[in-house]
DNA sequence: GTCTATACCTAGATAGAC
DNA sequence: GTCTATCTAGGTATAGAC
């Protein structure tokens, strides 16, 4: 327990992203103190500004490195498939990948507000590249004659809202396994924009 | 501008209140404090305590408020028709009602951590009062056949889910009304549900 | 790299004059 | 009913010792 007796960079700097990942989620940027940040991770709260120049950057790190996570994985859907097949890949991908970051997408949909103009510039337009992305697969499925859809923007918003629902109420090791979960919405978005 | 001239209760209290709302919903809860609310009613925060006993109930009894227009209203609705049709009025009402109320939706939804415990308990049983009334109709469908879901209850939550999604892009005074964006969605709702 | 100490500010809420 | 003044607590961030 000798906090004070040497060098902890590569420990203390995830720890400090994790506590602050977590009390964000649970209770709010604003509610959340620097102190209460450092108190979970243990040391006083001078020292988190070794690993952070600033809350507010604490906070924006949290989310870019989320949105790219995100875009990365997406990148590597499969590409060259019809637009049916891409479609259930992304569903089943989507509720995947934010079911296992609870956290990351809680604050990544609750915290822009509390984003300098700056910052929330950078987020949107990463958010803008993934609903771009999802854009692009209904209107394949459009020009493939499988998807009827008056608008595919909005269906986009539409589909991606649907499915991030399942983080309100989805609980690992509770009746339904994420696969069960993925039928079921699978079922939904394909019915949904069918022609 | 006589502020100091006389009572003005009947007045400041509503102003205070849409203070607070219109505060809240910009800024988050925890980041708005007592004295800019007062700012923007125009008087010194100590006068706020005429109207609430605290902050916290002030953001209660908004959210409380809303979830009770939002029930009766819903109450209102056709029960008589078949379920097809009652998803039809339930889903152009559910757009309606929360796209005429962008800031308490807002809140409603964002502010539900920095509830007390108690006051958390009270809009959780009228938002699953509200949910109860949208699987009704669902499970309705269900035993007329005109609609195949797995689960009644997760359909409702997608379906919600997808129509909350409304409010984060539209405006009035864009491209489509309010009535069109009701032709898109119940276009989308009603084949996702449908057998 | 972390500590202690602290500068400086703002928070929610209350008291008593008017 | 509102004001001014104030209490107590806690906020972010920094300085300098170790």
């Amino acid at each position: 327990m000798a906090r004070t007796a040497g060098s902890h960079s590569d420990i203390t700097g995830p720890r400090v992203r994790a506590a602050a990942l977590r009390l964000f989620a649970r209770h709010g940027f604003a509610a959340v103190s620097m102190r209460r940040i450092a108190g979970e991770v243990g040391v006083q709260a001078g020292a988190l500004y070794n690993y952070t120049p600033d809350k507010q950057t604490l906070l924006f790190e949290l989310m870019q490195t989320h949105m790219e996570d995100l875009l990365a994985d997406f990148a590597r859907l499969e590409s060259g498939a019809d637009a049916l097949a891409r479609l259930e890949a992304f569903t089943r991908f989507h509720i995947d990948f934010h079911s296992s970051r609870p956290d990351e997408v809680f604050i990544a949909y609750m915290e822009l507000r509390n984003l300098t103009p700056e910052n929330f510039a950078v987020i949107e337009s990463l958010r803008g590249a993934y609903e771009d992305g999802v854009t692009a697969i209904l209107r394949q499925g459009q020009a493939e004659g499988t998807f009827a859809l008056p608008d595919a923007r909005i269906a986009t918003r539409a589909v991606i809202a649907m499915l991030n629902g399942v983080n309100t109420w989805f609980r690992a090791g509770g009746p339904l396994t994420l696969g069960q979960v993925g039928d079921i919405y699978w079922d939904m978005v394909r019915k949904a924009v069918s022609a």
